[in-house]
DNA sequence: GCATATCGTGGCAGCGCTAACATCAACAGG
DNA sequence: CCTGTTGATGTTAGCGCTGCCACGATATGC
C-alpha cells in the first residue's frame, strides 16, 4: 500500500523494535495518550519516521471498532447545490481528519436510501452525512431504523436525526423583498419541483414576505430546476401584460426563462426584473448578469462534520461534549443587473 | 451498525451456530468457494438471510489484505467534466461491488497529489482512480512511487499508468470540421488553461483541421474555463470583424463569448458562429441554443474500472484476465442553432 | 480388495491493531 | 521501614474474518 525499501510495509511491531519498546507503547504515542514519557515518546517518533509507518486503518476499526471515515449519500451530484454540498462536507470531513464515503443515489425512493445506506454501512463508516432534498429521500431516511450516527442536509430541521441546511425561508424573503423595494407590485415565482424540500421553504418565504407586505400572490408556477423548464415557464409568462418581477426557484431556470423573454423581444431588468438562486459561477456571465441568492456550502459541510461528530462522540464514554451547531445557515443577496425598478 | 433485535450486530460465527457449521463454512459460502454443497450453501445463506448478516468489511479486508473500495482522487467537482467524470466512476464502481472513497485535491501540485494518495492509502484502498486533467497533476502523479493499483482520467496516454479519456483531438476535430463544412475559413480557439492536457488535444485537433484544410490558424486564444474568461475573449473578438466562427473551448466560456457578442451587437449565428465543448445541461437553453462536443463520461467511469480492476487483479494469483479498455472514448458533435453559414 | 484421488468440512493461525489488566519502579506519608 | 499511590511500561486477549492444512468420507483406479 506503501512504497518502502524492503518487500513489506512496516508494522506496529517494527516501530516498536527500532524504538525499543512493546507496541502497546508505540499504539499510546499514535493515540496520544497521556501516560507516556516525553523521551519514550520522541524515540517512538523518530522509529514512525524512519521506517515511514502508517497505520492501517482496517485493524485499527476492527480492534476499536470505530472508523475514521463518514458516509456521503448524495444525489445528482451534477446539479450545483449537491456538487458544491458535497464538497463543503468532504473539506470539513478530512479537515477534522476523516475519511469521505460515497454513494449516488440512483433512484430517490425507500429501497434506494436502504440500499445506499447498506452500502455505506458496509464499508464500516463511523456516520453518515445524508444530503436527501427531496421529501422522499427525507422520508425514507427518517423511516429508517439506522444504527450509524447521522445528520440530514436538509431544511426539514426538527427530527430525531440532526439537520442543518441553508435557511430557504430567509433566501427566499431576501429575494421577494428586493423586487418589493424597487417598487415592484406583484412578484411571480416559479418554484423547482415539490418533492424537494427547498422548494417548500422557498415557496413559503415568497408567498409570507408579500402576506406581510399586504400584496397578494400571483399563481405559483412549478419547474424542474432545469433550464429549459424555466424556458417554458417564460414562454408562459411573456403572453401576459402584468409581469415585471420574477423570482426564480434556482439560476438554471432563471437562465432559461431570460433566454424564453429574449426570444419575446422583453428585456430584463427594462421590462421584466428576475432573481435566481444558488449564484452558480455563470450567474455573473449572463444577459444581463444575474441577481441572486447565494449560499455557503462550505459551511454547510462544516457545521455537518461538526454535528455528525457530535453524533458520533455521543456513544463515546470520554465525549469532549461538542456544542450543538445553529442548524440554519444563512445566505446572501447578490445584487447584478438583472433587477430594477418597474418601468411598466 | 446494522439494527438487529438483539442488542449487537450478528457475526460470522452466529450465523455458524444457527445453520449447524463452522464460521469456515460460512465464509466459503460467502466467497462462492466451489467446495460446499448445495444442501450446506442454502442452509448457510438461510441463516445469514433470518440474522440479517452482513460480513464486516474491516475484518474481511484485514485477514485477506485485501478491501472493496476504491479511491478517486477529484479536483474541482464543482466543474461539469470533473463532477461528472466522478459520478461515472461511482456508478461503475458500485455495478462492480466496489465503495468509492473520495479526495478532492485543494492544490493541484507534487505535495497536494502525495496527501491525496497518501490520505487514500492510509483508508486501505485497493486501488485509486485520478482525474487528474492538469498537467502539474499528471506529472505528480506519474512521478510517485505509488504501491498501489491506479488509472488515471487523462489524455496522455502510455506512461506506466493505464490512462482513459474521451478523444479530445476527435472531439475539437468534429467542431472545427462542422465549421468548415458550414463554409467558414477562419475558425478561431479560445482554448483552456495550457496546463490541462485536454486544453493540449482540443488546440493540437484544431490547428491539425485546419492544416488538413490548407487554412492558417488565427492566434490562439487562451482562457481559464469561466464564463468571464470567455466573455473578455468575446470582447477582443468584438472589435474585430474578420471573426466569423469560434470554437470555445468548453460551454462556460462560450456562454460568456456570447454575452460579449450581444453586448456589442453582433448576432450569433448570423454574424458570428460558435461551437463549445462538454454539453453541459444549460447549452441547450443558451441564447442561441449551443452547438457543442458531447462527451460520454459514465463510459469514461466504466472504463476506468474496468481498468483498474484489471490492474488489481494483477496482482493476483488468479486473475480472470480481463481485457485492456480501449483508452480513448468517442465524443459527439451534437448541432443546435448557434452554428450558421458565414454571411459577411 | 486396497491404495489413491476428490470432495466437503473443521481446526488453527494470524492479519495489525486497541482495551484492559498486570507489572514495576519511584516516591509519598505514617 | 512498610504500605499506598502514582506514572510508565509490558502482557494478554481479543476484534471478525480468511488462508492453509488436516481430516474423514465418499468415489475411482487396478
Amino acid at each position: 500500500m506503501r512504497p518502502t525499501s524492503q518487500g513489506r510495509a512496516a508494522v506496529m511491531n517494527d516501530v516498536a523494535r527500532l524504538a525499543g519498546v512493546s507496541h502497546q507503547t508505540v499504539s499510546r504515542v499514535l493515540n496520544q495518550h497521556p501516560s507516556v514519557s516525553p523521551a519514550t515518546r520522541e524515540r517512538v517518533l523518530e522509529a514512525v519516521r524512519q521506517l515511514n509507518y502508517r497505520p492501517n486503518a482496517m485493524a485499527r476499526g476492527l480492534a476499536g471498532r470505530r472508523s475514521r471515515v463518514v458516509g456521503v449519500v448524495s444525489f445528482d451530484t451534477i446539479l450545483y447545490g449537491p456538487a458544491s454540498t458535497l464538497l463543503g462536507i468532504e473539506r470539513a470531513a478530512r479537515a477534522a481528519g476523516y475519511g469521505v464515503s460515497i454513494v449516488t443515489l440512483e433512484q430517490v425512493d425507500h429501497s434506494g436510501m436502504v440500499a445506499a445506506l447498506e452500502a455505506l454501512a458496509d464499508q464500516s463508516v463511523a456516520g453518515v452525512v445524508v444530503i436527501a432534498p427531496q421529501t422522499a429521500a427525507a422520508a425514507a431516511l427518517h423511516s429508517l431504523p439506522l444504527g450509524v450516527a447521522a445528520v440530514a442536509v436538509e431544511s426539514n430541521v426538527g427530527g430525531e436525526i440532526p439537520a442543518i441546511s441553508v435557511d430557504q425561508v430567509t433566501g427566499a424573503r431576501l429575494a421577494v423583498q428586493h423586487l418589493l423595494d424597487l417598487g415592484h407590485r406583484k412578484v411571480w415565482h416559479l418554484s423547482g419541483p415539490r418533492d424537494w424540500l427547498e422548494t417548500h421553504g422557498r415557496i413559503e418565504g415568497w408567498r409570507s414576505t408579500l402576506e406581510a407586505a399586504d400584496l397578494p400572490a400571483p399563481p405559483l408556477m412549478t419547474g424542474d430546476w432545469s433550464a429549459r423548464s424555466g424556458y417554458q415557464a417564460g414562454l408562459e409568462l411573456a403572453r401576459r401584460t402584468d409581469v415585471t418581477a420574477v423570482f426564480a426557484g434556482n439560476d438554471q431556470m432563471a437562465l432559461g426563462m431570460m433566454r424564453a423573454f429574449h426570444e419575446h423581444g422583453i428585456r430584463v431588468p427594462d421590462d421584466v426584473s428576475i432573481v435566481g438562486f444558488d449564484d452558480i459561477p455563470e450567474a455573473e456571465f449572463l444577459s444581463p448578469p444575474l441577481t441572486t441568492i447565494r449560499q455557503d456550502f462550505d459551511e454547510v459541510g462544516r457545521r455537518c462534520i461538526a454535528a455528525l461528530l457530535r453524533a458520533i462522540e455521543a456513544d463515546l464514554p470520554e465525549g469532549p461534549d461538542r456544542p450543538e451547531p445553529d442548524p440554519y445557515v444563512a445566505p446572501t443577496l447578490v445584487l447584478r443587473r438583472s433587477t430594477a425598478a418597474p418601468k411598466r
